[in-house]
DNA sequence: CGGTACATTGAGAGATATCAACAGGCGTGG
DNA sequence: CCACGCCTGTTGATATCTCTCAATGTACCG
């Protein structure tokens, strides 16, 4: 049932770097043990799908290491991704049984793995977890509704701007604040994400890169002038 | 601190013929009776604003009758709208204390307001309520992502097409299925739905009744050839 | 050193936006 | 009851942004 790579995770929950941030962060001690008995670490290599579009969804996971891609796919292969994970993140959540979008890593990932049923018989008796749960689900959607925004009305040029300011702020619970963002995900990530081609993403970097107010670094992105970054993403 | 419109709700919970379709939906007669206390009718007529975004988010509202707009605007007056309400919505939840959009009646709607604090009270030890809530929320999230692929990935055609097969689907629950659709939203409305404007989406209709898939009607479109529409959709 | 994948750059095409005019329905008021 | 004005929707002509197609450049890896 489990996947070959499935293994009892490797220190205790109540030692978790990231617990604050996840869905952990409703549980108290021994809540947090009787937890870890029910999950498993996973690792996933740059490329690896954890779970596809339409598979059944037999787990959740709470993205502990690592950035995921999350996209639905069309049927002649144009892609949409619909987010990007980083640790922290709880996957899973489904309105059927089977999963709405793939998840791939994007670079080296960890993830605490739970069996669907016995997290759901875990959390039927604990209100506070699934308030959480909620939490988590209801920023979800806030993002996707931002998102939309983005994708329906605004500009190439606004759209990167306004990708850069994003991603270096959910970049700041991880790795705290920092005018250089790391950008793992390819020019063609970028571009499935914002709703463009990956030549008018790279256009775009390049005429940040030429008016100053980026510098575009190997595996990254430094801004030279975030407010003016700010601002064209603000437009 | 109830708006002036407020007023006791005219029937009883156990009497709400779309309650399957809502939150009450995991609630008994008891627990019905006891948020009837809880909640007044609020009614709207076509073009209120119910809530706006930014606005402190004081009530959970479940939709009763009629349809709404929920849109976000930027600063310069641009609009996408995120999506309608129908008969059975739960409104409200938010990941601030602000909402994070607008919320407008396009016809004569009618709500049940909660306050949110007394309602999360009410939720606070009820399991199966807030599952149920998280139901709705994950729902509302799919539908979310569903909507970013078609921002972002497909046509005007195709989006137009889209709109019509998603919100036949979607008034099945409501009115049933049928292939004459009523369309209560403006072209504007589409428009700021899909991405587009609201010449695309009228040369769009007027093309698809040329070609024979659709015929517009008063207030609403009549799937001429249903199929060639899903065709278009998927393609 | 050569191959492969990813990124950049350029030229041209095309889909959708923009700008503008017109049509139809509906309520209001003369 | 009809005329007018307003609002929404439709249609046309043109502009423009982004895509498409193609070539070139670059970094990493065997």
């Amino acid at each position: 049932m489990f996947p070959a790579t499935g293994e009892p995770i490797g220190h205790p929950c109540t030692e978790c770097s990231i617990r604050r941030l996840t869905v952990c962060a409703a549980l108290d001690e021994a809540e947090l043990r009787e937890l870890a008995n029910l999950s498993r670490s996973m690792r996933f290599s740059a490329g690896e799908t954890v779970f596809a579009q339409e598979e059944m969804t037999t787990s959740f996971y709470n993205l502990q290491e690592g950035v995921m891609r999350l996209y639905k796919l069309l049927a002649d292969g144009r892609r949409q991704i619909i987010g990007f994970a980083l640790p922290g993140d709880f996957l899973g959540l489904a309105a059927s049984s089977r999963h709405n979008f793939s998840a791939d890593a994007i670079r080296h990932v960890e993830l605490c793995q739970f069996a669907r049923s016995a997290f759901a018989r875990f959390s039927a008796n604990r209100p506070d977890l699934l308030r959480r749960i909620n939490e988590l689900a209801v920023r979800e959607l806030s993002q996707a509704q931002d998102h939309m925004v983005l994708l329906g009305r605004r500009s190439a040029e606004e759209k990167v701007a306004t990708f850069l300011i994003r991603w270096r702020q959910r970049l700041v619970p991880i790795t705290g604040p920092s005018a250089t963002i790391s950008v793992p995900m390819s020019r063609q990530d970028i571009a499935d994400y914002l709703g463009l081609t990956i030549e008018t993403v790279s256009r775009t970097f390049t005429r940040f890169e030429r008016d100053g107010v980026i510098e575009i670094i190997s595996s990254g992105v430094s801004l030279k002038d975030p407010a003016r970054v700010e601002a064209l993403a603000t437009t």
